[in-house]
DNA sequence: CGCTATACGGCAAGCGTTTGCGCAGAGTGG
DNA sequence: CCACTCTGCGCAAACGCTTGCCGTATAGCG
């Protein structure tokens, strides 16, 4: 029933031309091969009369160039990733490309699915948003789509064989233990992220290079985080029985900071008082917690615009950037606070 | 450059049969045409062996289908929009569809461009998850893309000619007025949405029918407001000046609950003892609010699985589903309790 | 044994574009 | 006036796959 939409054949008919010079006016290759203007006229006067619709895919299957790119994150529902998201398709579709997205779920499993899928599916470009594993699991895939001609960069994903936009976790750990460390605290917890993470690992490896640097031991003082809620609130308990007790706690990431805070809550420890608690990320959320959220921001909608610019210029042949990077910053809100002076009585 | 991938036409000659034979076992259509199961092995057999992966390009082209949905949101880093389209990625991955995004940013003409270049873009379907206007701007786009065969589907999008999963707007705020009123408070203020949009003009209506229902006026009580943080922050003062005072305010969404709770904080208004403030939506941070947001909650992951659901039974050939609905549910936190009491000493 | 289904598979015509190549005609410099 | 270079445009061959239409065997049936 689909009513058969206009192609350039019916175009050149009712312009009188041939195919080639509609598609050469309509696709903008002009520039090669030049049109007359009274002739090009013509033509998207005929293109506008028959409501012509280019049809994406037999450009694409002629041509090689989908105006497509595909990324893949770990959750689509996460701020962390859905901001980044928003970023790439800022530059995307001011650019005409489309976007879209892959939610693995940490999964390096269901990221080789994605990957495997994208051999098939005309993507031009392949973001890898999604932070990766010590133990990369899809390099074939990468490799041979990279192969097929595919450009793939990736954000903080270091570890493949291609340009990643480098997110400084581990400066940006460093720099907020060392706050905690100015502030007066020297027994200071962190609640490190899934194993394996490297995004989770350099922000573990910044936490501990400050204490080191102060001369502190870390021993006994990282606990099993997985970057949940849940996981933040968990570790509550293992908090409260240190001794001597912990005075702040940094989480890796926000998520798990919110779930230390409410945990502390319910047992009625008052924040930053008597503990501090900071984290990493600097989600929306993390503005309206109570107390505000210390945290390192990470500047996410940037490094979104940022690789997908980068994506558009490795497409225009251009060589791959030497080096892309995201500085993040400290933002110091109200949850972080000198520990409570010194030692009982 | 790029090494040319394997096509059908290599595998019919390894396997010796013809290229109908290859695309019949490797797309499925056996059903219609028997293969024999020898031949089917032979051919399964040389596609791994050449790494073969299909050309989603080439096989749109000829068959009219994409394996592709693109979903229409305001903003996708807003967590209202990415928790839905994470419900529709669940359902669409499973059934080996990819999902691209497009950001509106709540702007009729963008999303009239982004439906323009979905005339061109090879997607099967197209979910219009994003909240409409009370006057309809693509309502031609949306036309002749059903006319081409796509098929639309809409979340809360009524006044537009598609089937449209229903969120109670109006009855989940008219128990969350309800709720409020039970609660004893009977000043209660109404932070608008941005003019126009359904979702929110629903939101407020609910309200309105409950006060209503109760013999109470909302004269000069709903207060302009457009969705944003900023906005519930914006409306205190007004809150404050109030003769006789709000007792308790009620937010279009979640986001301008939350503001207002900072706004209130900072003017040293203690919630919910000075006045009570709810919201509307149940995004994630809502419950890491202090003190938590009681709000009407929406099953967002499951109104994303619900409308790609029905996206694919239409491709199917099913005819649309008289009714696709998603219920709310009030979520009581402890943002919201009686007013205090009475008339002043 | 003849006849009709049925199982299995090949042919070739598309699907709508892009693009390398070829070819006129109009300038241009010598 | 010639050899050349541009312009401006058309031809037709891909791009890789799907699918309607036709054969063949082979089996089933009476």
């Amino acid at each position: 029933m689909a009513k058969g939409r206009a192609t350039i054949a019916d175009i050149a008919r009712s312009a009188g031309v041939s195919l080639s010079t509609v598609s050469r006016v309509l696709s903008g290759r002009e520039s090669v091969i030049p049109i007359g203007p009274e002739t090009r006229a013509r033509v998207l006067a005929s293109a506008a009369a028959l409501n012509y619709r280019p049809n994406q895919a037999a450009r694409t299957l002629a041509s090689g160039r989908s105006q497509a790119v595909a990324v893949l994150v770990h959750d689509i529902s996460d701020p962390y990733f859905s901001e980044i998201v928003r970023g790439i398709e800022d530059v995307a579709s001011a650019n005409q490309y489309m976007v879209l997205v892959c939610s693995t779920d940490r999964d390096p499993v269901r990221e080789r699915e994605y990957l495997l899928r994208m051999g098939s599916f005309p993507t031009d470009g392949i973001i890898l948003a999604a932070g990766g594993f010590e133990e990369e699991a899809g390099l074939d895939e990468v490799r041979s789509l990279i192969e097929r001609g595919v450009v793939i960069v990736g954000v903080a994903r270091h570890g493949l064989p291609i340009p990643t936009v480098r997110i400084s976790n581990e400066e940006g750990a460093r720099e907020m233990a060392e706050h905690l460390l100015q502030l007066g605290h020297r027994r200071i917890a962190f609640i490190a992220g899934p194993p394996g993470l490297t995004t989770a690992n350099d922000r573990l490896a910044g936490y501990r290079q400050a204490l080191r640097e102060a001369g502190l031991s870390a021993d006994g003082l990282v606990l099993a985080g997985d970057f949940t809620r849940e996981a933040g609130q968990r570790v509550v308990p293992h908090l409260l029985r240190s001794t001597p007790r912990v005075t702040a706690v940094f989480a890796a990431n926000d998520k798990m900071a919110i779930g230390c805070l409410a945990g502390l809550r319910a047992a009625g420890i008052v924040v930053p008082d008597e503990v501090s608690v900071v984290g990493f990320g600097d989600v929306p959320s993390a503005q309206d917690t109570e107390p505000p959220l210390t945290t390192v921001t990470i500047p996410l909608r940037e490094i979104g615009r940022q690789v997908m610019r980068e994506v558009l210029q490795q497409l225009g042949g251009q060589p791959p950037s030497a080096a892309l990077s995201a500085p993040t910053t400290l933002t110091i809100r109200r949850s972080a606070a000198p520990p409570r002076s010194g030692k009982p009585g």
